[in-house]
RNA sequence: GGGAGAGUUCCCGAGCGGCCAAAGGGGGCAGACUGUAAAUCUGUUGUCGACGACUUCAGUGGUUCGAAUCCACUCUCUCCCA
């Protein structure tokens, strides 16, 4: 079985533009392929993590991964699917997302002379003239086709500025120029880039008289058809700092029914054989499988240390009530004659956003501390308690160890 | 350039000059039921020293005893005409 193969085992394609030459390209590992990453934030996403397991799977299948940081693309914002503009980022914040994406993918990819490469389009965006473009590629853009894209349909209600509009030339410019200086032959992308990446392939053929090709990832959404990789509109976040390698792995371990095994063969790198065995469990077994997937995520992102650190944490907790929690560290001044309230305990361990939320919390009884429930929200603890760590609990799943260091 | 309309809390979306911290839905949080799942039901959802006080309805000024509601200007967006 090939690469290409096994992605199809896996549910990973959605999209390609000729079956027949991909599946040999990629299958005797011939593809230079590239994927495109704007760097909108300073962290990468679990939604990008998809991207990456991508790159490394044909990387091991022996085809060369381009990773282009968008520096230049995030310039403008990919209007896509979004149904208002985005906020537009400075110069500086974009070499600092940049830079940030850079480390955070060389955990995954091995980069190198003869193993993959790292762009920036800035380096070549950024340079383009006005006019010169217009004339050598705008030509080749037909605005009747452009509007009849999937990606503006959304846009199209809402109205889009000429400014996002031409998001789609400068990805498909990428793709030219990385056709033309790196020898790339194949754009990969989220299925929501389709278009974006059609765009590109045209631009070649158009200009070069050659063909290119595109595919892309089935987005990984869940059995309701929501997006995954997302908490109450936030993304989990690969960096340790924004999203904890505890909430991460919660983040997989407590996905729906349905969706384990998709995630467990899209996401991870356990053999097909192991994950069709896995498909006949039912019922509460199934939570095994959760494990399993958080486990090898949380691994993969954070490494194995971190993967068992989270893993044990969890089931201490829902087990038995330990002490493995993650750490909220106080400080003398939070003590007042010794004391110090739940409702200030609950703020500092970030278990609620503001007193009122935390006092709310405990009156609707889901405030717990070393195992004792509290229903008082004017109820105070005794700085000793604290040297040790007091287990503070609010809800099922939200644990802080909050301790005096 | 001309004309019409819109901007409300995390999101969508109601809102009569006082009874508006602002209907309803979504989402979130908590509780019950469970398997750390889903579905369902209940409560809750601006902040705080909390039967009270304070800060919110694009921005800035104004009218009024009193403004999310009225007026002026500004900003942003949408639609129609050119």
């Amino acid at each position: 079985m090939g690469i290409y193969e096994e992605l199809q085992k896996r549910g990973l394609i959605a999209q390609v533009t000729n079956e027949e030459e991909i599946r040999s390209m990629v299958n005797a590992g011939k593809a230079t392929f590239y994927i495109g990453f704007d760097c909108t934030a300073d962290s990468l996403t679990a939604g990008h993590f998809m991207a990456l397991t991508l790159m490394k799977r044909l990387q091991m299948a022996g085809n060369k991964p381009i990773a282009l940081i968008g520096g230049g693309t995030t310039m403008i914002g990919d209007p896509t699917g979004r149904t208002d503009m985005r906020k537009m980022l400075t110069r500086e914040d974009i070499d600092h997302n940049a830079e940030c994406f850079r480390r955070q993918m060389e955990k995954f990819i091995e980069f190198g002379p003869g193993k993959a490469e790292m762009v920036n389009n800035a380096d070549w965006l950024l340079d383009l003239n006005y006019v010169e473009l217009l004339r050598e590629v705008g030509a080749c853009f037909s605005v009747n086709n452009m509007l009849r894209a999937e990606c503006y349909k959304q846009r199209m209600e809402k109205g889009l500025s000429f400014f996002e509009f031409n998001y789609m030339i400068m990805q498909s410019y990428d793709f030219y120029y990385l056709f033309q200086h790196k020898n790339c032959n194949m754009q990969f992308g989220g299925d929501d880039q389709w278009s974006n990446m059609l765009g590109g392939t045209e631009l070649i053929r158009k200009k070069l008289g050659k063909d290119a090709h595109a595919m892309t990832i089935t987005l990984l959404t869940d059995s309701q058809g929501k997006k995954m990789g997302k908490t109450a509109g936030n993304a989990v976040w690969l960096d340790p700092e924004k999203t904890s390698p505890y909430d991460f792995y919660q983040y997989w371990r407590n996905v729906g029914d349905d969706d384990v095994l998709k995630c467990i063969r899209m996401l991870t790198f356990l053999p097909l054989e192991q994950i069709d065995e896995m498909a006949s469990w039912e019922g509460s077994r199934l939570n095994t499988a959760k494990e399993i997937l958080a486990f090898e995520l949380t691994k993969m992102v954070h490494g194995e240390d971190e993967a068992n650190k989270a893993q044990t944490a969890a089931k201490s907790l829902f087990a038995a009530g330990g002490s493995d929690a993650p750490e909220a560290v106080l400080s003398e001044e939070d003590f007042v004659d010794g004391q110090i309230d739940i409702l200030t305990v609950l703020v500092k361990a970030d278990l609620a956003a503001s007193r009122s939320e935390a006092r709310r919390a405990v009156e609707q009884g889901g405030v717990s501390a070393d195992g004792e429930k509290i229903t008082d929200f004017k109820r105070t603890l005794p700085r000793a308690a604290f040297t040790e760590g007091v287990l503070v609990r609010k809800g099922k799943k939200s644990f802080k160890k909050a301790i005096v260091k």
